[in-house]
RNA sequence: GGGACUGUGGGGUAGCUUGGUCCAUCCUUCGGGGUUCGGGACUCCGAGACGCCAGUUCAAAUCUGGCCAGUCCCA
């Protein structure tokens, strides 16, 4: 086979781990001398492997993802650069349908997709002062073409500002260009030091980008809003219940007025971010000099925003919707929708195989992403492999099946139905529809259940839960609950706060201040 | 920026403290044959590794140095 398939061939490795239910195998002694041998050594049992188990997802979170993620075949760890992800067939059909939620949607509310270059000169990238504060530390520099130093050293882009607002100067001339909302998917570069995670932290992002320019504040906090409601249709898409907030001054994106991230809960006490929408006021048109005459000649700086989001929203799917059979994919995210597993025996025939054939057909007519597992192998075996990689509905033919004209449909959550082929787009559609909702109320469930109350700083502290608390604003409290929790005080709820309860008249930390809101306080992932 | 640790077939590992019994163990994987096929089949045959470069030594997966890659901790 001259290119490794996409499909149920799987690429050439299978992941086996240790059984998480063994006791640690490394001695927890090591001297400085090299590794514990001697009287401290105890050598590891031989390792235990069951491709039924996974890490628990409870207890052992992370290790839990990576096993889901390899397993599933998504990513593929080994290049030799940290950092970078390999987008696999499966796991580039996952992230085409991440793509094309997020173009609908943005596209819906009147952005237009751009691209702008890779490579930022020196000279542009340094112009707003916090901005590059602020990516300092992350940026990759290109200084040679060949072997000559360029006279201008480029960065490769960590994120498209300063790449697109000189343009942008030029683009915008009058009131009437305005708004000017505009979008980009493209890779991103940021060089982490931090431990890189597939998805949830790498050094290559596929990043999604708006870059808007607006009149005024009013119309740029019109756009941020926009950008709220677009993103709580992409969500509804990928079944993750999230919640808006308004970062403290202090961990806004540099060179933002205020950011307001998305965040959702995972694992124990734990959140991930997996998008932001800024307000940029005329931090970045001032020194970009993005000016516009106005209606009535005089000449104004844009306001502007821009709405990022990434791969990311690929983890938090996983994260939340997995299982201790490893993937689950809600339809509009999944690689494929239907997976039809014919069932053969000697006594069979060929009538299962036609049957199968003939709903592949139909549902592929119909606009479904549809798989057949003709493999010569086990069911048994496909049910487990495509269960690992969370395949909502799969589809089973055997002789029964076949000479009643049905298939037996079992949904990645375990419902289990028969379709008439009579009737077969409809009874699956309705199969997928179901497994969709109710794949979102069990996260709507964890997610509500993600949640605790903190009335003091001793419950803030033992909380095991994404915090919700009352703070007075100041940075001082601030800090102080970020240093109770070694986490971050993730900010100020936009709109009503996860947990439905009275406000309390003060602050968790000075108790007496005025100006007191709920805040959400957590570990970042 | 400072410190510590790790690197063995495609994946996970044993071996390393005390160099030789290792043309490297086990599980899985991969290729081929046969019997099978309604929840991870069995069997037979075959394939596949000591991160890289030097050094010490009669002898290096094992010791030393450098490099590369990765992980963790501290700033």
């Amino acid at each position: 086979m001259a290119l490794l398939p996409c499909s149920d061939r799987g690429l050439r490795t299978r992941v086996r781990r240790r059984d998480p239910g063994r006791a640690p195998v490394r001695p927890a002694v090591a001297g400085p001398g090299g590794p514990p041998f001697g009287d401290a050594y105890t050598p590891r049992p031989s390792p235990a492997f069951d491709m039924a188990t996974l890490p628990d997802k409870r207890t052992d979170f992370i290790e839990w993802y990576l096993a889901v993620v390899e397993t599933a075949e998504l990513s593929d760890k080994r290049y030799p650069v940290k950092g970078m992800n390999i987008w696999t067939p499966y796991g580039f059909r996952a992230r085409r349908n991440l793509d094309r939620i997020l173009i609908r949607e943005i596209e819906a509310t009147g952005s237009e997709a751009v691209e702008f270059p890779a490579l930022i000169p020196q000279t542009e990238f340094a112009k707003e002062k916090e901005h590059i504060q602020g990516f300092d530390a992350q940026v990759y520099w290109v200084t040679k073409g060949g072997s000559t130093d360029l006279d201008v050293p480029l960065v490769l882009r960590p994120t498209s500002e300063t790449a697109m607002y000189p343009v942008f100067a030029v683009w915008v001339r009058s009131h009437r260009d305005l708004p000017m909302n505009l979008y980009q998917i493209v890779n991103t570069f940021r060089y982490e030091t931090k431990t890189t995670r597939p998805f949830i932290r790498v050094r290559e992002i596929h990043f999604f980008e708006e870059h808007t320019c607006q009149v005024d504040e009013d119309a740029a906090t019109a756009r941020v809003r926009s950008n709220l409601d677009a993103f709580g249709r992409m969500a509804a898409a990928f079944g993750l219940p999230y919640v808006a907030v308004r970062r403290p001054e202090w961990d806004k994106f540099a060179g933002a007025y205020y950011s307001i991230a998305l965040d959702i809960p995972v694992g124990a006490a734990r959140t991930l971010q997996i998008g932001s929408v800024h307000h940029y006021r005329e931090n970045f048109s001032r020194p970009y000099e993005i000016r516009y005459e106005a209606a009535d000649g005089g000449s104004r700086y844009a306001h502007q925003t821009t709405f990022g989001l990434s791969e990311r929203l690929l983890g938090a799917v996983l994260a939340v919707h997995g299982d201790a059979k490893g993937a689950v994919f809600p339809r509009e995210v999944a690689p494929y929708e239907v997976v039809v597993v014919p069932i053969l025996s000697a006594t069979s025939g060929d009538a299962p195989m036609r049957a199968a054939t003939e709903i592949v057909e139909r549902l592929t007519r119909q606009g479904l992403r549809v798989h057949l597992d003709d493999r010569d192998d086990r069911p048994g075996a496909k049910y487990y492999y495509w269960e690992t990689r969370g395949v909502p509905l799969r589809l089973d033919v055997g002789a029964r099946e076949s000479s009643a004209r049905t298939a037996s449909a079992t949904d990645r959550l375990g419902t289990r139905r028969t379709v008439s082929l009579d009737a077969l787009e409809t009874e699956v559609e309705g199969a997928l529809t179901a497994f969709d909702q109710a794949l979102l109320a069990k996260a709507r469930h964890e997610f509500a259940a993600s949640f605790e109350l903190a009335s003091t700083l001793d419950q803030l502290k033992e909380s095991q839960h994404v915090r919700q608390l009352a703070w007075c604003g100041s940075e001082a409290c601030g800090h102080a609950i970020e240093h109770a929790i070694d986490g971050s005080l993730l900010g100020v709820p936009e709109g009503p706060p996860p947990l439905d309860a009275p406000l309390p008249a003060e602050c968790i930390v000075c108790g007496q201040r005025p100006g007191v809101r709920w805040a959400l306080a957590a570990r970042p992932l």
